[in-house]
DNA sequence: GCTCGGTATTTTGTCCCACAAATGAAGGAG
DNA sequence: CTCCTTCATTTGTGGGACAAAATACCGAGC
C-alpha cells in the first residue's frame, strides 16, 4: 500500500514524511507562496504526493516547529514567519548546550565582531553609544544574571545593528539563545561580571575616540573572558 | 509553545500534541535524562499522558525537527543534540531573493571575508590552496554560467570553512542560494568571468605570501565586482 | 435593502486499528 | 563458543471515524 514511489517530483531522502516535506517547500517554492498564503488542504497534499493524511500531518507538524506555518482549523496551513520564536524554544530546552558550541559561536563572534572598528568607527551614532552605555550600566546593576545577560546581549546588538547590515543582524538573533546564555554562566560571579563592565567601557571608549588597535584589543579580550566559566573539554 | 521549562508543574494549556510536549519535556527533566538515554516507547507515553499513539508521534516529531531526539526502531526516540544544526535548517528553508537582499549578504560576506586575513595567513594548509586553485581554474573554464557559479561558491567555500568555524560554515551554507544566484549572474559576460578569474588569483597569491593588506584589497574588488550587475536600486 | 442569527460545510485535531519495516534479543545448530 | 535463524518489540505509514472550530451561506425579521 506504500511506496507508491512517485517519479517526477523531490526523490526525497529518506522517509515519507521528509518526502512531503521537500514536496511543501518545492510548492513553495514553485508558487512563489508568501506569508499569509494557504496551503492545500492535509488531504489534497495526500493525494499529490501519494501520502497518507498522518504522514502529512508530521510533515506539517515540522513546518510547524519551524516556524514556518501555522493551522488553523476550516482555514487550513497558513504559511508564517515566527523562526525566531521556533529558535528561542528550541533552546529552551532543559539540554545543556555543549561546550563545544559555545566555543564555535564565539569564535564566530570573534571574527566578527573584533572587525567591526573598520566599518563602526567615525560612523556610529552619539545615541547609539549612549545607548549601549546604558546597557553596560544596566549590566551592572542587575539583580540577577538572567537580567545582567540580557543587557550584555543588547549591549553587544545595538554594536552589531550599528553595522547596517541585515543579514548579520539576523544571524545574531539566530545565535541568540546560544549567545545569552553564555553571557549568564559568566554573570554569576560577582568579578566576572564587574570586568564585563569594564571592557564595555573600554569599547566604547575605544569607539569614541577612534581606536581601532584599542577596539580590537578589548574585544578580544572581553570575548576570551566569556569562556573563562566553560568546562576544559572539547576544545575548538 | 509555551515556556513550562522550569515551572514545576506542567500546565500546558494548549493542544494535547503540546501537552505531550510538555510531559516529554517534564520527563526529561525530572529523570535528569540526557544524550544517549532513550524515551518510553510511544505506546507507553500515550498511556502515561492519556493521549493516541498519533498525538505522541506528532509530539515526537517536534522533538524531532528541535534536533532533540532521533528515533530508531525498535530502539525507540533516543535523547540527541543536534539543536544547532536544526536550527540551520530552518533557516535554509525560503529566503526572499531581491536587489536589497544581494546587495546585504554581500555586505555581510564583506564584514567577514575580508577580515578572515588575520585567521588564515600562515595557517592555510597547501592542499587548500590547492583546491581553491583547482576551483579557480574550473570557474574559468566553465561552459555556462550556472557551472561557473558552483566553482565560484566553491572557491569561497573552502576558503570560509578554513577559518574552522562551524558556525561561519553553517551560516555561508544557508546564504549559499543567494550568493550562487548573485556569483551566477556575474557570470554571464566573459569580460566580468575573467576579472573574477584575476582577482581570485590575486587573493590566492595574497594569502601564499602572507600580504594581509593585498588580501583586503583585492577581496573587496572582488566582492565590489559581484554586485556590478544589479540594477541601481535601493543602494546600502 | 440590510442586519442578525442559525445552519452547513470544510478543515484541522485526536484517536483507533492494521500492517510493513527494521532491528536488537533470544535461542538453536554446528 | 560462534554463527545463523527466528522472534518480539518498536517505529513508519496508511486508512477510517468522529469531534471541534471556524468560515460561508442562507433565511427570517426589521
Amino acid at each position: 500500500m506504500q511506496k507508491a514511489d512517485d517519479s517526477g517530483s523531490e526523490a526525497a531522502s529518506g522517509s515519507a514524511v521528509d518526502q512531503v516535506v521537500a514536496a511543501i517547500r518545492a510548492l513553495i517554492r514553485e508558487r512563489g507562496l508568501g506569508v499569509g498564503d494557504v496551503l492545500p488542504s492535509e488531504a489534497e497534499l495526500g493525494a499529490m504526493v501519494g501520502a497518507g493524511r498522518n504522514t502529512v500531518r508530521e510533515a506539517i507538524r515540522i513546518l510547524k516547529a519551524y516556524g514556518i506555518v501555522e493551522s488553523r482549523q476550516k482555514v487550513g496551513a497558513v504559511i508564517t514567519d515566527r523562526r525566531r520564536e521556533a529558535v528561542m524554544d528550541v533552546f529552551s530546552f532543559a539540554i545543556d548546550i555543549s561546550a563545544a558550541t559555545f566555543r564555535d559561536v564565539q569564535g564566530f563572534r570573534r571574527l566578527v565582531e573584533v572587525n567591526l572598528a573598520e566599518t563602526l568607527i567615525g560612523r556610529l551614532p552619539a545615541a547609539t553609544l549612549a545607548a549601549m552605555a546604558a546597557e553596560n550600566a544596566a549590566m551592572a546593576a542587575a539583580e540577577d544574571p538572567a537580567a545582567a545577560a540580557r543587557h550584555d546581549y543588547a549591549f553587544h546588538r545595538l554594536l552589531v545593528e550599528a553595522a547596517g547590515n541585515r543579514t548579520l543582524a539576523e544571524v545574531y538573533a539566530i545565535l541568540r539563545p546560544v549567545v545569552q546564555r553564555l553571557m549568564e554562566t559568566g554573570k554569576t560571579e560577582r568579578r566576572a561580571r564587574d570586568g564585563a563592565f569594564r571592557e564595555h567601557a573600554a569599547i566604547l571608549d575605544a569607539l569614541g575616540t577612534g581606536d581601532r588597535l584599542g577596539y580590537a584589543y578589548h574585544m578580544n579580550r572581553h570575548l576570551d573572558a566569556g569562556l573563562e566559566f566553560l568546562p576544559e573539554a572539547g576544545r575548538g
